[in-house]
DNA sequence: CTCAATATGTGCGATAACACACTTACAAGT
DNA sequence: ACTTGTAAGTGTGTTATCGCACATATTGAG
């Protein structure tokens, strides 16, 4: 694989491709790309950090998990963000589990390299305490979705949100799995999953969901989805975009 | 009030006093003190901050207003920490709610001057990110509590974390307010201050609860409420701290 | 083709929290 | 002392989710 390839690609993370074309020239030689596969644990719970990771076509869950061993997510990134944030915010550690939601592409970069560029300043500086502010919008909604909707709608937040950061309709993901992320039995999720086949929204076969009506699920959805993703376009709309050149 | 009150006030909030001297010279003087009553809105979901606020005495807790008006809060703010971080991350809006859940003092300083003095860098722009990290694992938390504990270790929870940042043992606050922060029913609180009463941990009367047990109650508390505590304790520990001269 | 492993479907009783309707208790003001 | 508003307590029936046990279906390895 060739540095070209490997610069074209990162460019898929959004995050990667707001940078000047000062800033990503500087950066891309510490960058590794590294394909993942589901169920990879990148870090664990209590970690200190070695590496951030720009995803591309993977997509990392973060999930919490208590000390009777039950778990449920706080947020997902895709190629809209970065896994490892607690690098530049501070501490060095962090409280979630990461862990590979979808199998895909992702570029590394060394935790001093990216603490040394976010001391800089400038535009990378800015696109990451502003991603960082989405991700917190994202875990807050979370968190009062879990308290206020039913799992149903919390089911299609989570296929929805899955869908936006995957190329495909085609979501290879078990009940169980879903259960985990989801914080409920997995009879719970085999139930809402048949609710919304039922609906003609999805279909349901062993270890695939292949979205059918998108826009039947955003009609079915709560309104969590929505402004996750409103808040995500305000704060990182692309106005800062860049061609690779 | 002279001047000297207000600084030395001011340094209850345990950021302010984690700023060098020479920090602390610079921003005193755009500091200005304000007294909050229970109940008192400071940011209404969706505002552009014009302000952000540093407690003393006060607790203000932040709050998520759904469609159809039910609440649930997601973090709480007291003399740990600062109110108004999007000014910082960027975004400049908020998508909270932010309440005056006790009544008391709070240090109010300008969107502006909080933004330059961000952008100097130095320990405060260290203490405000760590800050922000500490609040993200709070956030965090309570999604996953939400998910998997009982409303009465949530409600331990929440006298606990209250009482962390209150004086007294005291807390003025009705159960409907409290249903309100935890996003349940009334009559659930009512249930479950009843059985904390019952086992001798609190005294329920009519608008207020006295802490009784704290010990008890963090026996009956869920791990939630002491992972965010060492989690504060370890990204703010005022290994930075000074006195004022 | 068969077996073993894995994923999904189903049934049932238990429980926590819900919605709603109402009563009782308290406190402050006239 | 009485009224009024507000806070808390209670009762009943409903629902969503749970925990567990087990049946069935699918897939991949041998």
């Amino acid at each position: 694989m060739n540095v070209t390839n490997n610069s074209t690609n990162a460019l898929k993370n959004h995050l990667l491709a707001s940078l000047s074309n000062d800033e990503f020239a500087r950066f891309q030689s510490k960058l590794e790309p590294v394909s993942l596969k589901l169920g990879t644990v990148l870090y664990e719970s209590g970690d200190r950090l070695d590496h951030a990771y720009f995803p591309t076509t993977a997509i990392i869950s973060l999930l919490y998990i208590m000390e009777n061993g039950s778990t449920a997510e706080i947020g997902v990134v895709g190629n809209d963000g970065i896994l490892g944030i607690a690098l530049f915010m501070g501490g060095d550690t962090t409280n979630s589990r990461a862990i590979v939601q979808s199998a895909g592409e992702v570029f590394k970069i060394k935790a001093q390299d990216l603490k040394t560029e976010f001391g800089r300043g400038g535009t990378f500086q800015t696109m990451l305490l502003r991603y960082t502010q989405a991700l917190m919008t994202q875990i807050s909604q979370t968190a009062v979705c879990n308290r206020l909707h039913s799992l149903e709608q919390q089911l299609c937040r989570w296929i929805l949100l899955s869908h936006d950061r995957l190329n495909s309709d085609k979501l290879v993901m078990t009940h169980d799995l879903i259960s985990n992320m989801l914080g409920v039995r997995r009879e719970g999720v085999t139930l809402a999953a048949q609710k919304l086949a039922e609906k003609g929204l999805i279909t349901n076969t062993r270890g695939t969901i292949i979205l059918i009506d998108r826009q039947g699920l955003e009609n079915a959805v709560c309104e969590c989805y929505q402004v996750v993703n409103d808040e995500y376009n305000r704060l990182l709309s692309r106005g800062i975009s860049r061609t690779f050149g």
